[in-house]
DNA sequence: CAAAGACTTGACAGCGCTTTCAAAGTTTGT
DNA sequence: ACAAACTTTGAAAGCGCTGTCAAGTCTTTG
């Protein structure tokens, strides 16, 4: 293994001070064309790469970005990884991305890891944490959040309204004419799943539409669930004509579940999903969904963290769900 | 933003040495109980949390294992991700992701940022780094790749065949009766593409079939390729009766251009994919593939890191493909 | 009971880099 | 030609922590 070069290293092969190093490497002041040219000699002859963790040490500041997360393999999250990603590219700042899988300890272990790695931003990305936590939290580092809102960091938090998004699926199949809707819903701990019920309560009062409790089936966002759930459902009732998915893995599951009964989509029954994962595109048939910009999220949280790192306060973009009308829904046919 | 506590405020606090409160912490050497006590308190009190950058520098260790990857949302690698995760978890060791996006220049880049932050070891996914680089790369820190095999370090590579997983694939068609079976490949930079690419050939020959070029079609591993190679095919081969994709993806897309063209799976045509990603187990039918094992490979690397940082000559798990029928293949019907 | 160990503890010198601060060298103005 | 105003440069302190070294205490042993 041989032992990284250091700045002084190169200090001494181009015969100057350690600090007119320095001063070449961050442009802190105006050097000499010759020592710089040295120096440049130096670095490349040398192989030299600046120790991040010196700098961070000396400078206070990491160039890390902490991202806590729920799942690295969260096909929805993936898209959002990829606009933080994106949004960070170039600005000498990284990511690290740390699970927390919706429980809370986890989540605050994850914070607390970044924390220690002295991380100068934090990109909270759903979960479970306190809004108490959190803002406390935030008095003492940037701090973003996606996919929830805390009360007092409004202006931190990016996020659209899951309720409106369902309403937007939820007005889709009813338009096509249907009234007999189910929903499966996501995990009940999690606040976008109990807006998205919210708003598939919502849209079902709009259209006048008495609430039927018994065709509402728990879901956690996973495909397994979705197939559980319409299976008992398809057991127990037989009315059914459109199953609102709590996002487009359920509805994954829950058309699996029809496959299996022979029961056709949109023929027989409609099917709306959430979150438009790219998947969903490509699946049998291809799958009508309310879509979250995911990635666009990402991008705005790199962005907001950027703003809050320099002192600006945020504005928050408005970033709204919308349907995506593909071939699972169809208008409902009078048997 | 409050500052955060250091150290010495912790041995102020305790009234003890900068040096018994590191002790400790790392437990490096025994102290009195009630030392011991006073620092407790004084680190709950004060909400102390050790500064990692200091700790790097002074240690020389980072902590953090770099991890080169190809696309952060990519389903396949994801799954590989979980693996390093739970790998990596509670051994102190943190992963830091890159991605590359299947560009050597890129891939340095990231292997520049990670040797910058002076990561501990590195586990690269893939990826077209050439190998001379890797072997050179491998001479000053532990390296351990994933999804391929680099002479020279082959015991720090991890990796099944995917010849072999081809032909598993292969074989259950060709057993099952077909015989015009069409291959839509990767992308031909991909030495995996062209490893499963070699196995179907294998296969074929094996099977004493001729192999004819023009049922071999370039996809990218990507859905919306797999879709568009397999409309050319239909509309100039209608004597296919099985397609072997290169992969999930690129079998989704070849599953909905045979959807939109009324051909039905498997009764019409068979298709069989190859990752087993886990949607793959939910579509309509659900998907016959080849399974790569990526998550094992995950842990695999992450342990395999953990060898090489102590020095050991690690022994690469003997990990391979394997066959999981489900129901988009079926025996050919001779109609 | 003195000498030798065995423990516990604090001072201090780094780890590699940044950032004053002040000295030395240059340029400008009159 | 000389003071005033810059510009370029190096010395040195410090970021927060670890680890060596030596001093100080306490036990143990012949």
């Amino acid at each position: 293994m041989s032992q990284a070069r250091t700045l002084n290293d190169v200090a001494k092969h181009a015969n100057v001070s350690p600090s007119t190093v320095s001063r070449i490497l961050n442009g802190t002041a105006s050097v000499s064309p010759d020592k710089r040219k040295s120096v440049e000699e130096a670095i490349s002859l040398l192989g030299y790469r600046p120790n991040l963790m010196a700098q961070a040490l000396a400078k206070g500041r990491s160039m890390t970005i902490g991202v806590v997360t729920q799942a690295i393999s969260s096909p929805f999250y993936g898209e959002t990884f990829v606009g933080i990603e994106q949004g960070l590219a170039s600005s000498g700042y990284h990511p690290m991305f740390i699970s927390g899988h919706w429980r809370a300890e986890e989540e605050r272990e994850a914070v607390d890891i970044l924390t220690s790695r002295r991380a100068d931003a934090l990109i909270i990305l759903g979960g479970n944490l306190e809004d108490d936590y959190l803002l406390k939290m935030a008095e003492s580092l940037p701090i973003v959040t996606v996919g929830r809102t805390v009360q007092g960091l409004e202006h931190q938090s990016i996020n659209i309204s899951q309720e409106d998004g369902a309403m937007l699926g939820m007005r889709h199949l009813l338009d096509l004419g249907h009234r007999r809707i189910a929903h499966i819903s996501g995990p009940p701990s999690h606040r976008d799943a109990i807006e998205r019920f919210t708003g598939y309560k919502n849209a079902l009062a709009e259209y006048g539409i008495a609430y039927d409790p018994e065709l509402v089936l728990e879901g956690n966002y996973q495909e397994r669930a979705g197939l559980l759930a319409t299976e008992q459902l398809l057991s127990r009732r037989t009315d059914v004509t459109a199953i609102f998915a709590a996002n487009d893995q359920t509805a994954m599951g829950a058309r699996l579940a029809m496959f299996r009964r022979g029961i056709r989509v949109p023929d027989d029954m409609s099917l709306i999903g959430f979150d438009d994962l790219f998947a969903s595109g490509y699946t049998t048939p291809p799958l009508t969904t309310v879509r979250q910009p995911g990635e666009d999220m990402g991008l705005a949280a790199a962005n907001m963290v950027f703003a809050l790192l320099e002192g600006h306060r945020p504005k928050p973009p408005r970033l709204s769900a919308s349907l995506i009308v593909r071939e699972s829904t169809s208008r409902l046919r009078f048997a």
